[in-house]
Formats: C-alpha cells, structure tokens, sequence
RNA sequence: GGGCAAUUGGCGCAGUUGGUUAGCGCGUUUCCUUGACAUGGAAAAGGUCACAGGUUCGAAUCCUGUAUUGCCCACCA
C-alpha cells in the first residue's frame, strides 16, 4: 500500500486534478485494515486508537435493511446506504461507539424463483430435485452469490462493521424465527384458519395483503339472467345479477338481496337455478348489498371472494371450491374442469349467450389486485393458511408513534402508519416455498396441530395430549418478513441476552423507504415490544419502558428516485443507472455527495446520471482549493521559518488531546492573532455557522441541508472570496490551513474519501491516524459574528458594485481602473479603508480613492453602479455616442425601476395603518430604503441629463 | 371512495415561525486561459411564486375553494 502515490501524496505534489479512482480502493483497505469500522463492546476494548475509552462512549447503532440476496445495488440501495453510512460516520466522529451492522434478507419467493429459473434452463423443476436437495441447491446459490451486494456496498465507501454481518436463515438467527412462532402460537397470537386469501398462480403460494397492489384496470361487467324457479303469478322470470368475474359463478351458492329493498324483498327465500352447472340456490337477505348497484342482487361465492366468504359464513351456505391452485377449473366445476381461468370465463360467457342468459355486458374500469412480485392477477382462494392476529400488537406500536418514542423523518407518515394500525387486518405468514424457516407445526392422523421448537418438543406435546401416532410436519415455510420483523434485535442473538443485545439496543436510527412502512417499520415495532420484555437491561433491571422495547428512535423514510420523466427507476423500465457506472465514472464522493444534494426530505427526486456532475465538480473544487492552500502554507513554512506558525502548525496537527473541545476554529498562530484583518474574522465567523448549521441539519435530520450548506460555505465563501484574499495576505495562511482543516472535518461523513486523502496531505499524520476516527468539528458560536458579517458583506458589495461598471464596460480583468468608492456613511467609509487592499485587488483598482460624501461625478467621465450603501465610479478612458446611448438607456430602464419601488415603499409609509400596526424595526427599514432610493434618483436623474 | 403531497424564471429545486430588491444549480448570452481549479473565474438576461376568494398594515409563506400532477390506502359485486 505504501507505494500508492494516492496514499502518500506529500512525497509528489497533488495532481492538478481529483482522480477518485486511485485512491478509493487503496483508503478503503486502509481503513478495514486500521478496524475504522468494527464496533467493540466496552469490556471487550476498553480504549480505542484516538485515546476514547470506549466506556463513556455511548452506542449509535444502525440496522441495514438487510437487501435480498438476489439484489444487486440499485440507486435506491445507493442513496439509502449513502444516508445510513453519512450517520455512521457522523457519529463515529462525535465519539459514539458506532454500530452499523450489516446483513442480507433470504427472500423467499424472490431467491426460490431465481433458482427455479436457472434450473429450468436444465430442464429440472424443484420437484425432481425434492425439497432438501431444493434446498441445498439455493444454499449453493446464496454462496456463490448472495454477498455480491454487500461488496458493491464497498464501493459506496459503507463502513458497516462487516465482522458482524448476519443473514435471516443464519443458524441462530432462523432458531430465533421459530422461538418467535412458538411463543405466539403458545399466546394465541398465531391461528391457522381457512380463510380467503390472496393466491398467486405463478409462485403457487398464498401472499400477504401487502403484498398485493391494487391497480385500476379496464375491465368488463357482466349482467346475467338466474332463472326463478316456480314463477308465480307477475314474478319475474329471472333475477339478473352483475359479475365482474363470470368464472366464478361456477362455484355460486346463492343470490342475496338487501333485506330493505322493496323490489326483491318478496322474493327471499325463493330459489334460482343456476345456470351451467343447474344447481338450486336460495335468494337471502344481507345487508351488506347496496340496492343502489347494479341491479341490486349479488352473486354469492364464498370460496372466491371474501365479501362472499363472510356472507357465506352468515347465512351458513357451502363454500364450492372451483378453482385449482395454478388458476384451473377444478372438478366442482362440472364440464368447464380443466379451463385456465380466462378461457373458463370466455367459455362460461359464451355459453350463457346461447342459452340467452346475458342480459348486457358493460364496459367497466374498478381496482383489480396484483402481485407485487410477479405482476400477474391475484386470485382470491379460499385456503388453510396460518395467521397472526395483529390488533393486540399494533395498539402499543401505534402508541410509541403517537407518544413520540419513536419519530418519524418527515413527520407526515405517521398518518399513514396511524391509518394502517387502526386498520390492521390479521396477517397471512404461510408461504407454499420450500425456501425460508419451515413452519414449527406438526400434525397427527387425528388433524390436531402440535407446535413446537422441534420434533421433540412437538412430539413431548403430542404425547401430554394423548397422542402417540405419527406426525407430519407442515410443508410451508414462513413468510419473509416474519423472519425481518425481528432484524433490529435477531440479528444480536436474540432470545439470548447477548452482551451486544444488551449494549446497542434499542438501536437509534433505521433509514428506509417508506414503501416498506407496513411490510416492516410497523411490524418491527411490534416485534420489538412483544419480544423485548424478557431481555433484562445492561444493567441487569428488567425492562419494562416502552422506551426501552422499541426497536428504534428515529425513522428516515428517504426520496423515492424517479428518472428525468419522473417515472419510478425500476428494473423492468431499465431506467435506473448502475451505481457503479457512476462510481466509476465520477467518484465515489461525488455520487454520494450529488444523491445527498438533490434529496430534500420527503419529496421525490429526479435523478439523471449527469446530475453528478455536481458532486464531481464539488470535488474537484476542493482539492484545487486543498492544493493552493497547501501551496501557500509551503511557501508561508519556507519564509517564515522559526515562527510559532510552525509549532502550532505540528501541534495543531499532531495531537489530538490538544484539541479539548472536538477541533473548533480556534485562532491560532501569532501572525493571526496580530493581525487579524476583517476578512479573518468573517471567514471564522462563516465557518462556525457553517460547523453549527451542519451540525444543526444533521441532528433534524436535513440531510439535504447539510449538503447545501457546506456547498456554499466551502465554494462560496471560503474559495471564490477568502482564497482569493489569502492571496494578498500571505499573514492568514495559518488560517485558511485550520479553516481548511474544518472542512474536511465537517465534509468527511459525505465524501469520506477526498477528505481521508487531502486531511493525511495537509496533516501528514500517519496511515493509521485516520480522519474518520476523529473528531467532529465543535461550533465556537462566540467566533459567529453578526457585525463582521454584515461589515464584511459591504466590502462584497463595494466589489461587486466595481465589477459590474468594469463589465457594463466590457473591461478585460488585465486591464485595471481608477476607481472611486463612495459610502453613505463615515462606518462604512472606515469598513472600506481598513479592506483597502481587498478592494482594491479584487476591484482590479489602478488607483482607489474612498469618500464619503457624494461628491458627483459625470456620467460622462465615469461609470457608475449604485447600491444601498454606496456608489462604485470607474475612470472611462472615452465614450462613444453608441456607448453614451447604450448606458443612458440602461440608467433609464433602472430609473425606472427604483421609482416603482419608491412607490411602492412610499405609499405604504403613507398607509396611517401600517405605520401605526407594523414593529418599528419594518418601518425604520422602510424609512431608509425610502432614502435611499431618493439619492440614487437623483444620481440617476443627474446622469441621464448628463449623457443626453 | 378516502387520505397525503406537490404546483416558484427553459429545466431541476431552496425559501424554518407572514416584512428579503424572491434565491441556488443546470442551461443561455457576454467577457476572461490573472501563477488552486476551464470539472474554473467575473458579469448579464430570464419569475405579477398554478388559479380564485379570504385573513392581515403587509401573503410565495396562513385559511377556504378550484384545477393539474403524483403517491398511499380501500372487499361494492
């Protein structure tokens, strides 16, 4: 490593420009080699390498949302892992003891599906193989290529502590799952039940609510005519009722009505023949139909809608099952038995017009479910499955929200969360896969269930209950998220009250998208205040505070990424760049930086790749600015050779303890203190508002703020002004070192890597002194100057004003002027005396002549620009009549301008209410605009005479 | 059907508690290769802050309504 000229810059001048790509790699090693990221608990490391003792340090602990072992990184994972790893970092700084832990997700149906897919491609299903060889084969899999995101998390810069990477079927970490199972089951939260549920004919598995999206689709509405049997008298013949789904009917077991409507009322009791399949059924009375749709009579299926189911059960009417698991007509189906469900629905329609049954057939567009997954069509199938009763769980876990235990970032989802939770339906967890944590349960010939931690147990239970026969164990295995809900403790060795356990939970901060609010922050929550309470405390109390059980205390749900339409990046549309394209094309630092940059909290954003080009060019900007002052301080060493410049500079630099209050911007070096010009305490004072309003953002959470203020700080005010100062005051050199080394303080936990190389440059500290492991910049708000600021602000002004009549005049910066300033006041007239040479220099002034009364000048012979506080003239050389005119049409467009404004200013001066309701601050302001404006009326009136 | 966001110069966005000459980046135009940086510097043009009412001395900012767009939730066949 030695030999990578990225890692010892100081032995060849920095490159003219940043190159990422050399130094990544090699400081990423460096900093796993140095164990930058490894988390230790106290006992096991009292002190780390800066002199912390890790036992006043107290956790900051981050759970990964573990990506699927089938994902590659996508630019969601980037900008989340960007968040999470920017935290980490930020607080590694601050001196907590920060855990990142990292891991990945077994995902059932999405892993199993890749793996049947590339065995297809063999001409093999999971059936020939059989379920443990199915099994082992996925494991296989998962070796060979379940870390490749984890690795690509490595080019992200993650510092994850990758010691303690853990994985959902892990062996400890899978005991938990069923340990989870087992203790619900034991308290009645987990039931099997034959219910309605959501079936996908494509992963042959029952799916949870979640995980079905609802989608407005065209459809049809069919209406079809039920023959009445024994008309009597004026009765209709048929009763007509509209399907949306004619296949179903094949399994319908009556007709109901509203019990109120006056049309059918008569009619309840009576039965229909069914049509197809000529079966009786009864017309019933529930409430549930609205007369005011359709036509007023439903349909009723109870084993293929859950409207039906529920009014099935009600009434007491058999459930006919018509439909297989793959979508094909079943048996109970009579002569359609064998149709693909959309063939059947043809047929049955098709059938029902010969036998002139269709009363009509409408289009019609309603809400139709899909699989999140695999895009096609949800059928609603009636089905054993096992369930989770979620009321009792989500009234405390709605509380935590409510209470503020827990908050949310940006607040406005906890609405959604509180919809949800007071809404909550019990959750299906039963998946027909072979991959994922087999559900504990066992069944004896006699169809009871026993459950339990394994065979044994589930045998021990059998033989307490009397039963000694065989027993069977149920083929499904868990869904997904039942083994994610416990990520926050699992992942520390729950049930067991490990050291880490007790250490770094509850953690602090979970970053996520908040697509998954439902699939996982909520369930987590519950998971963590069901499970919590048998972990005692570290200090050995029992833990009975909500505080204390919840997984988590702040919740970022971060941007959703679209493309440059605005359409979510997703990988069908293949509108999603690859992170480590861009990585390799802009720099680490600058992806992250430009993610950052464009995510303000809680909108979505468009992203287009040639978006990084900020962040590159932010980059860039830095090292050129590290170079210079780099550069200076060299030249400053070699002129000043005994000076304290030097010892403060190696004390500065060398240790740490020295540094009592985190870094600060303290004033070093004698030359500064002597001779501290008003640039050098702006630049502190805009520092030190930089450092407390990074310091600020990040606390809120304003990720996107931190961003735009060091931006602006580091571009703005430090290079486009105080460099260019620096230039003419070789004495502040000190200085804009320490400001410089701010920066990359300040800047580490976005861009770690420039900073990490240009922090080692400008420091020379060894390899194993790492920036990442020390500290935060610390605020010193007595260095925030308001006066200076504003002071300063007027010298800014003044330079500006002068550059604008240099470029009114079309002047080359290598041609200088004589220039006069003049200022309203004698303190503004002192301000500018004392920043002469800044004016002067950046003004491109020949000659500088400051006054502060108004002498005028001619238009004629001078260029002039206005502001508040004082006018700017240049010197002119000749001015044509073109230019003559040029410049008196420009005056007249501006004093056209101001006299609106002192319109608009005057006339609320005169507005007795304003003057007499509105704080004296806004009126002396309105006052002094108003005069103002009045002086440079006449100036301009005056000029405009002048050029006539 | 319910809920939540958004609407600011050509494009993408800031604008904390109502008082700024409404900012920034990209793009455009002009000037400049001045010894950190052309991935740069200096400057310019460009907006009646979606619309209509209201509250207020004063509204981009608060309230009501409308429109458009997007998202989430929802078992009306």
């Amino acid at each position: 490593m030695g030999d990578r000229r990225s890692l010892t810059p100081m032995a060849e001048p920095l490159s003219k420009s940043y190159s990422p790509a050399a130094s990544e790699k090699a400081w990423y090693d460096c900093w796993e080699k140095n164990h930058l990221f490894d988390a230790n608990r106290a006992e096991l490391n009292p002190q780390d390498p800066t002199g912390r003792r890790a036992v006043d340090k107290p956790p900051f602990t981050i759970v990964i949302p573990p990506p699927n072992v089938t994902g590659i990184l996508h630019m969601g994972h980037a900008l989340n892992n960007t968040i999470q790893d920017v935290y980490i970092r930020y607080h590694r700084m601050l001196g907590h003891e920060a855990l990142w832990m990292p891991g990945t997700d077994h995902a059932g149906i999405a892993t199993q599906t890749k793996v049947e897919r590339e065995m297809r491609e063999e001409g093999l299903t999971r059936h020939d193989l059989g379920r443990e060889k199915f099994v082992e084969r996925v494991w296989e899999w998962k070796k060979k290529y379940g870390d490749i995101i984890l690795e690509q998390l490595r080019a992200l810069g993650c510092s994850p502590d990758w010691r303690r990477t853990r994985f959902t079927m892990d062996e400890a970490y899978y005991d938990a799952v069923i340990e989870c199972f087992v203790r619900l089951y034991e308290k009645g939260l987990i039931y099997r039940g034959k219910r309605i549920i959501n079936w996908s004919p494509l992963a042959q598995s029952a799916l949870s609510d979640e995980e079905v999206i609802h989608k407005v689709t065209e459809g049809k509405l069919y209406y079809f005519k039920y023959p009445l049997i024994g008309t009597r008298g004026n009765e209709p013949e048929y009763l007509t009722i509209a399907t949306t789904r004619p296949e179903t009917m094949l399994g319908d077991v009556a007709v109901a009505v509203n019990p109120d409507d006056a049309r059918y009322k008569h009619l309840v009791g009576r039965a229909l023949m069914l049509p197809l399949m000529d079966r009786e059924i009864p017309i019933i009375a529930d409430h549930y139909v609205d007369k005011e749709f359709g036509t007023g009579c439903v349909k009723i299926t109870p084993a293929h809608d859950p409207n039906d189911f529920e009014i099935g059960l009600r009434h007491n009417l058999p459930q006919i099952n018509v439909m297989d698991t793959r979508g094909v007509i079943n048996e109970n189906g009579g002569r359609f038995a064998g149709l693909e469900r959309f063939d059947a629905r043809k047929r049955v329609v098709e059938e029902l017009q010969l036998l002139g049954l269709v009363e009509k057939i409408e289009n019609y567009t309603h809400s139709v479910g899909y699989s999140e997954r695999g895009g096609e069509m949800i059928e609603p199938l009636l089905s054993d499955q096992w369930f989770v009763s979620m009321k009792p769980l989500a009234k405390p876990a709605l509380q935590v929200v409510e209470e503020g235990l827990i908050q949310f970032h940006p607040e406005k989802w906890v609405n959604t969360y509180r919809h949800w939770m007071t809404n909550i339906r019990d959750w299906c967890i039963s998946r027909q896969l072979w991959w994922g944590h087999r559900i504990p349960a066992w069944y004896a010939e006699t169809g009871e269930i026993f459950v339990g931690r394994n065979e044994e147990e589930a045998k021990e239970k059998a033989r307490h209950a009397g039963y000694n026969g065989p027993l069977v164990q149920d083929p499904d295995v868990l869904d997904t998220w039942f083994s994610s809900w416990l990520w926050p403790f699992a992942t520390f060795g729950w049930p067991e009250a490990t050291p880490d356990l007790l250490e770094f939970y509850p953690t602090s901060l979970l970053s996520t998208g908040a697509d998954i609010i439902f699939f996982w922050v909520a369930r987590m929550i519950m998971a963590g205040i069901e499970f919590m309470p048998t972990i005692p405390m570290k200090n050995g109390s029992s833990r009975t505070e909500l505080r204390d059980l919840i997984p988590f205390r702040d919740v970022y749900f971060h941007n959703i990424l679209r493309d440059r339409e605005g359409r979510k990046m997703s990988k069908s549309l293949g509108n999603s760049p690859d992170p480590l394209d861009l990585i390799a094309q802009y720099g680490t630092d600058a992806v992250r930086f430009t993610l950052l940059y464009l995510a303000p909290l809680g909108q979505d954003v468009r992203f287009g790749e040639e978006s990084c080009e900020i962040g590159r060019n932010f980059a860039n900007k830095l090292w050129n600015a590290a170079r210079f002052v780099m550069m200076k301080r060299d030249e400053y060493k070699s002129t000043h050779p005994k000076t304290e410049f030097e010892n403060e500079d190696t004390e500065l630099i060398r240790s740490a303890e020295k540094r009592p209050s985190g870094m600060g911007y303290r004033v070093t070096g004698v030359a500064y203190e002597a001779s501290a010009t008003l640039a050098d305490k702006w630049i502190l004072s805009r520092a030190n508002r930089a450092a407390r309003d990074v310091r600020e953002a990040f606390d809120r959470f304003d990720i996107n703020a931190v961003t735009k203020v060091l931006y602006d700080f580091i571009w703005g005010d430090f290079c486009d002004w105080y460099l260019e100062i620096v230039k003419l005051q070789p004495e502040s050199v000190p200085l804009a070192v320490e400001i410089l080394e701010g920066i990359l303080r300040m800047l580490h936990p976005i861009s770690p890597f420039i900073t990490e190389e240009l922090w080692h440059a400008l420091t020379g500290e060894p390899l194993d002194v790492l920036l990442g492991r020390d500290d935060y910049i610390t605020p010193d708000a007595g260095k925030i100057d308001d006066d200076v600021e504003i002071a300063f602000g007027l010298v800014q002004d003044a330079i500006e004003a002068i550059r604008v009549a240099r470029s009114n005049l079309q002047l080359p910066p290598s041609k200088l002027s004589d220039v006069i300033l003049q200022a309203r006041s004698e303190d503004v007239r002192d301000i500018f005396e004392t920043a002469r040479p800044i004016i002067e220099r950046l003004g491109r002034a020949a000659s500088l002549k400051i006054e502060s009364e108004s002498n005028e000048y001619s238009s004629l012979e001078y260029a002039g620009e206005m502001r508040p506080h004082l006018r700017a003239y240049i010197k002119l050389e000749q001015r044509s009549d073109e230019e003559r005119i040029k410049e008196r049409d420009r005056l007249a467009k501006e004093l056209a301008r101001i006299r609106l404004q002192i319109e608009q200013v005057s006339s609320k001066l005169e507005n007795e209410s304003f003057v007499s309701r509105a704080p004296v601050q806004v009126i002396e302001k309105e006052r002094e605009k108003l005069v103002s404006y009045g002086s440079q009326i006449e100036k301009l009136e005056a000029s405009i005479d002048e050029l006539r």
